[in-house]
DNA sequence: ATTAAAAGAGCGAACGTTCGTTCTCTTTAT
DNA sequence: ATAAAGAGAACGAACGTTCGCTCTTTTAAT
């Protein structure tokens, strides 16, 4: 497809990346949308990680990120970028909420930091997989797993913020 | 400064980026080599946490991002890039050896895969600072230093790789 | 100490290239 | 034969880069 074909078919760059946006976001969306808890919801977390961390095409992980990219100058982008964020936010934060009342993980957790951790380290991923095409994705999969267990189900949640602060941060870097 | 000024002091805009990688590099260095580990492992990496979080004003990350940006598109820039992220990669891999002999850590843990993760974690945070003005950093401080604490410490390490998987992957998720 | 000359630093206009976009012409399918 | 789809030349804006000018600071001479 040559470059100015594209605009038999989109009004405008910003409408084609807007175009891919939502595409993506309506296959995100189904993908939700078929979670089976039936086993359990780390059956599911790996399923969704597995694919985007390793199923994905490298192509579509480098035009992801060309939209990030994007993102940082048009305002525009950005907004279309952040509402896709909001629902994935959405979309975790009901699965984690039907898990808890499957007794798959507990309810008092803190769900919205654990959400925005998963996201970070998408996003992460994502990135190191367009710079470094040496990256092994499939590598990080089982650690990711476990922290993910670890974040949802693991006992030491409460008492990280307590722990060890008995100096300055500073003091042990500066 | 105006832009046409800037070729004072570079010959092109590569060089430019490349002087300001190689300004942080020399920073993150010198941050890795002050490291005092008499107060523990856990309270340096949460003071190098705490500093590229949160205390690196957005205006630096909004560069980094640039550079990362840029990197996708010149080979140049990317080499330079993985270099510098192969620096990163080594002083980790030292302080976690050096905190192993202290006894903060177990020696026989995966230690390439917790540095990968605290990259891709790192990586997420930035761009996470740079897309979204309203995310904070602090907030998900915490649960990165229990996340940490627990890859690097934690005794569910080794079973991860064996945990229920008991169907296939594509089977809870497609 | 005062002034003249020189060097350095900064700005903004000008140039060439790249990139987003349009337009025209060719190809393909029905 | 007609209509849809694609390629690629052509235009304009934006960006990387260069250049000339001004202003400040330093150096040298009287």
């Amino acid at each position: 497809m040559s470059p100015g074909n594209l605009y038999r078919y989109f009004p405008s760059k910003e409408a084609l990346i807007a175009g891919i946006a939502e595409r993506d976001r309506a296959e995100v969306a189904q993908q939700f949308a078929r979670a089976d808890l039936s086993h359990g919801l780390f059956a599911v977390l790996e399923g969704l990680a597995h694919h985007y961390f390793a199923e994905r095409q490298r192509e579509q992980v480098l035009l992801c990120t060309e939209v990030m990219a994007e993102a940082r100058r048009h305002p525009d982008i950005a907004r279309i970028f952040a509402a896709f964020d909001a629902d994935v936010r959405q979309w975790l934060g009901d699965l984690l909420r039907a898990a808890a009342e499957r007794g798959d993980i507990p309810g008092d957790i803190d769900r919205d930091g654990v959400i925005t951790m998963l996201m970070v380290i998408a996003d992460g991923v994502w990135w190191r997989r367009a710079l470094d095409p040496d990256f092994d994705p499939e590598a990080v999969l089982p650690i990711f797993m476990d922290i993910t267990r670890h974040m949802l189900c693991g006992r030491s949640q409460e008492p990280a913020e307590k722990q060890t602060r008995v100096f300055d941060i500073k003091e042990s870097v500066r």
